[in-house]
DNA sequence: AATGAAACGTACATGAG
DNA sequence: CTCATGTACGTTTCATT
């Protein structure tokens, strides 16, 4: 294959195309589609009806969509908002952690499972392997988790204390 | 008032009781109510009949619990968990930032806030001052929406990819 | 606080155009 | 996708314990 005429030479810093929007979508999802993800986004609970209201359209329309929707994994489930705080989760972190023995099969996310107090872990391009949210009680009560993560993922942390929220979409 | 008898004299490394749950709970929340709060954040469009057959509890019952923990603001609503990458969100990231200028008003959050990439803003007791979550089409995006952020908040920004989310609570 | 029943409204499913 | 129909069900209210 002859090779493109390179657009910017390698050196350059000349950027390419006007950025926009990545759109890789693999299938279609179209403007109403996002309005239906929109709205459910904005109350899990709203009804067939109040969404063909919104978008303008028919219920039958709108219940297809959002079957579809639900059915390709777009709409992975529906959840209630809960305040942590409420629940006597005072103290939020995030915890960095890396393997303290690289030598090992790395199954830190498959360890950590089950711990209740950690909410989400991620692996990450970072200094450190992963990142997990973690939610406690107490300071007393995040001492302890983390040396239960130690313990049980045999890895070092780095924890990142959250003073506030500010917002959570 | 007289000083009671220190429970661990200054200096020391012994532990105070057991550390059990901190339990400030400015109301009650018993096991009924967290058993459907449970319920309800595993499926947020579970009906009250629902709930009551869990709960082994009338519908009644459940209806007015639900609706006390809704305007306690336990609960804080309903939402459709999405799939970012469904929606060509590819790339997510941790972007923790620090204003540039401490003697400058520390408003970075609220000017931030309208950036719909940016899902989530913590302030955070660490090397830097806010931690925000990013999500983006593309690295191309990631680099516009970080220009935006340091434009916008004149901070310094630190991002940490996230290569894989393993669970999200 | 919880129950049970009664009444109401409507959300949802289905099939035709 | 719209429209129309019928059933089922979720929700609400209230009297009662």
């Amino acid at each position: 294959m002859a090779e493109t005429p390179r657009p910017g030479s390698p050196g350059t810093l000349v950027p390419r195309p006007p950025v926009g929007r990545a759109e890789p979508a693999k299938i279609a999802i179209d403007e109403i589609d996002r309005l239906l993800i929109r709205e459910l986004v904005a109350d899990g609970r709203a009804t067939l009806s109040n969404l063909a209201e919104k978008a303008s359209l028919s219920v039958s329309a709108v219940q297809s969509r959002v079957r579809r929707l639900e059915a390709r994994g777009v709409i992975r489930g529906y959840t209630a908002t809960v305040d942590p705080e409420a629940l006597g989760q005072m103290l939020s972190a995030f915890v960095a952690i890396t393997p303290l023995d690289p030598s090992q099969p790395d199954d830190a996310p498959a360890r950590l499972q089950h711990m209740p107090s950690i909410e989400s872990c991620h692996s990450v391009a970072g200094e450190e392997s992963y990142v997990l949210m973690v939610r406690v009680g107490s300071p007393r009560h995040l001492e302890q988790v983390l040396h239960e993560i130690r313990a049980t993922a045999n890895v070092n942390t780095r924890s990142t204390i959250i003073l506030q929220t500010f917002y959570d979409k």
